[in-house]
DNA sequence: CTAAAACTTTGCAGCGTATGCACCTTTGGC
DNA sequence: GCCAAAGGTGCATACGCTGCAAAGTTTTAG
């Protein structure tokens, strides 16, 4: 798959991809080292060799090239919640659908954690991820909806939706410090723990 | 309590209040009637009657006047929390905890859909809220960690205090689309789905 | 009542982010 | 090779935001 995209890409496309990865590795690299307010737009195109202007072609705003690429995972979450049977009840449906972003992170492992520890040392990065995510989880509560058959405005969908995006993240930071555990295992354990009613420990 | 405050207060603080608020509300204002992008600093410090330079003596980001009084509202939560029962199951506690800033909500029910509205319809406002409550949330897992009696890195107070913003969040979101009911009881009502485990409402 | 102290407001200069536009170079199809 | 399409670049510009110093207002002390 991968050695057929490269090959099959223009040499144009190729280009295209190793600029937008340098931007990306550059960026948090340097910010990782400085802090985001000492690293400029400059700073970063220089270090991936192009204009400052180039930058802008590539993404939005400089926050844009530390948070990665909410759009991709947005249609890898719907297509895989799509994949589930609609009989499994909303809640697991959305720990398998998330089950497969997550292994696609824990691939890449080094260029995540280096992400995620980057994006909990500058909350404001935090807020631009949510940003992404909004999009994600309006259509994650149209998906759970349908696939329920609850009415579009009901309370249930969004609640759901909420509290499973609150596993996943509460799984990826613990994750990213340093836990040495499966990021899919700790999902997993996220998931049991609410589906239990999240009882408290002292008691349950 | 507040007239008191008003009364005591010299005639400089109250003027600061004055122009705090005022700058709020047109910034709310202007932005709920035009869009964000549509609205510039100095079109909010001129509806408010002050220089735009003055403008940033009140808030650091133009966001900041949109999103509230995060610290305020953390101090508030620290409080409420502080005061709940420590054997208190640690769900509940955060539910008790939650709904002193949601009761306030109500009493500015105008003010708070308002803004409500604002953000949604900005997600990277969106963003900035839940910056704000970065810290916030940080706060909370220590002090259910400690009630708890759990170490400070054990998953649970991180996914308890997680789930429990989600389902605040979802509330707030809500009430603030039209539905009728009392802020109150759509943030019980929340709470209740999440004890008993998200059951599917196909099935439960 | 007055004068000093403390604080607020303001203009200005300057940096960084971000966008639109025109020009140039590279690429890929013919 | 040639041409159309697309990316890269420089320039001009607008807005967001900060530091500094001057000017005005409120408070406090004598």
């Amino acid at each position: 798959m991968q050695v057929d995209e490269l090959t099959t890409l223009g040499r144009r496309d190729r280009k295209k991809r190793q600029t937008r990865a340098a931007l990306a590795a550059a960026a948090l690299r340097l910010v990782a080292e400085r802090g985001l307010d000492q690293v400029t737009v400059e700073d970063i195109s220089e270090a991936a060799d192009v204009s400052a202007r180039t930058f802008f072609n590539y993404f939005p705003t400089k926050d844009d090239a530390l948070v990665g690429d909410s759009e991709g995972d947005r249609e890898r979450v719907l297509r895989a919640l799509a994949a589930v049977p609609a009989e499994q009840p909303a809640l697991e449906a959305l720990r398998r659908a998330f089950i497969g972003a997550v292994e696609e992170a824990q691939g890449d492992a080094e260029l995540w954690q280096l992400r995620l520890r980057v994006v909990t040392q500058h909350p404001v990065l935090l807020g631009r991820l949510v940003t992404g995510n909004a999009t994600t989880e309006r259509a994650l509560v149209e998906a759970i909806a349908a696939r329920t058959g609850l009415p579009a405005d009901d309370a249930y969908p969004a609640l759901v939706v909420a509290v499973a995006g609150a596993a996943l993240r509460a799984a990826m930071i613990r994750w990213a410090t340093g836990d040495a555990h499966r990021l899919a295992t700790l999902l997993d354990e996220s998931f049991a723990t609410i589906a239990a009613g999240l009882p408290d420990p002292r008691t349950g």
